[in-house]
DNA sequence: TCAATTATGATTATTTTTGAACAAATAAGC
DNA sequence: GCTTATTTGTTCAAAAATAATCATAATTGA
């Protein structure tokens, strides 16, 4: 028995069963303690797996935390309309931000027979645009595994160097007093394409309107239009602003 | 018995049984050791099997047992040999360029568990990569739909911010001459990320070496080391320069 | 036929693999 | 806290497999 063919049988068990043990290893492979010892060492090595005291264990089976596909079709009706609504204010020839909420994810339906240019950091959006009419650029940085998004000092840097006419945001809340975030580092590149669009669409459901969640990171006045699906009496609080509602 | 028939015969059994043993296909065969030892590495060097101490493998099994997409199952056992030994020069800690050819894509699923960081402007290794232990930099820039990978001039700017101890690069074409490139913008992502890591591993398999294609775009000097399934016959013109062979 | 190439075998040195012994590090029990 | 047992890393040696070298047999092509 080689050690090739004891490392698939390690494995092997490893799979089924999740752990394994020196001792146990030795006997059932008919070699010593400190060869089995020493396939796992090389096992680990490889990270294959993780190096117990008197034994071995399966390596973590990646939990996937986040399923954009399904989060994205929570209130699908809802945003659809919004982003419906959106897609109306895009015309061939635009170039425009895109960021990284799932209500903006679901505005690549609408887009993806436009002669358009999509600067994007959500990996979602790209995959979603990549087979289509539209050309795409993707601002570079340290992918957020969680939220399948690039954000960061490098991607903030990034986007300062694009100049786009329209961009479509998400936000976690909005009022009177301003745009607010769940996320640190997604209220920075919420905020980078604010600073480098013409124009700044934000879409929001009518959850989102009044909910000054956590840090603001923006004033209201720094935007151009909401597109939502919040009737008046929600919609009143904006009346004093600048602000376009479509 | 001559060599031919030989190898139908072990090829027979490696199928059947998914190993051979050099003592006992000497016996059966009634050769000498040395000749099925012989026999096994002129096999092992067309990847038509795996070497091992004292015998051989069916060239499969090892791959992990992980999901891997199969996507160009072409030369796949020769590609993933290459990558298998690229991905022992890879290390927890670790902060590696990856290039976008299909061979280095296949180094995916030998490094899913490592914990290292990933630089790259290639969109499939970016999906490979998504859920695993490893941290991910995204080259930004326009994407190049068909090729699935970013290009340009303000890709070749983001990679000169960056700076990794090792890269892991694709060619088209590779001699004493140089490196060669059947497209300009990939020609100058590969040279970008020449420049700014510390040690270079071009992934070739035989069919690459002595290929001058198109587009010069490097000396051989620049890089250190290629990894690569091509016999000593094919790496003769390299014996004159500093080049490392794995 | 004869030289040249190729395939095979034998010999020796080198490398790889494995196991044993023992000190150091780690976990477990009191 | 302390002691004890287990596990581990290290070093060394033996065995197996391999690579390298040379010699011999078979095959080829003029």
């Amino acid at each position: 028995m080689n050690f090739q063919r004891r490392k698939q049988k390690i494995l092997d068990q490893l799979n089924s069963t999740g752990e394994v043990d020196i001792k146990k290893l030795a006997a059932e492979l008919n070699i010593s303690e400190i060869t089995s010892r020493r396939d796992l060492n090389q096992l680990a090595n490889d990270g294959l797996l993780y190096r117990t005291h008197g034994g071995a264990m399966k390596v973590d089976p990646l939990a996937k935390p986040h399923d954009f596909v399904n989060k994205s079709a929570q209130n699908s009706t809802v945003k659809d309309d919004i982003c419906r609504k959106a897609a109306e204010h895009i015309i061939d020839g635009d170039i425009i931000f895109m960021d990284c909420g799932s209500t903006v994810f679901r505005l690549c339906q609408f887009i993806k027979n436009k002669k358009i240019k999509v600067i994007t950091n959500s990996l979602p959006v790209i995959y979603e645009l990549q087979n289509s009419a539209v050309s795409i650029n993707i601002i570079g940085g340290e992918l957020n595994s969680e939220r399948q998004a690039v954000h960061g000092k490098m991607a903030n840097e990034h986007i300062s160097k694009y100049r786009a006419g329209k961009a479509f945001l998400g936000v976690d809340g909005i009022s009177e007093n301003g745009l607010f975030a769940n996320s640190e580092l997604e209220a920075e590149i919420t905020q980078a394409y604010i600073n480098q669009s013409t124009y700044t669409y934000v879409l929001c459901d009518a959850g989102k309107i009044g909910n000054e969640t956590y840090l603001k990171f923006a004033d209201i006045n720094q935007v151009e239009a909401i597109i939502t699906n919040a009737g008046d009496d929600k919609l009143d609080r904006f009346k004093d602003t600048a602000l376009t509602i479509l």
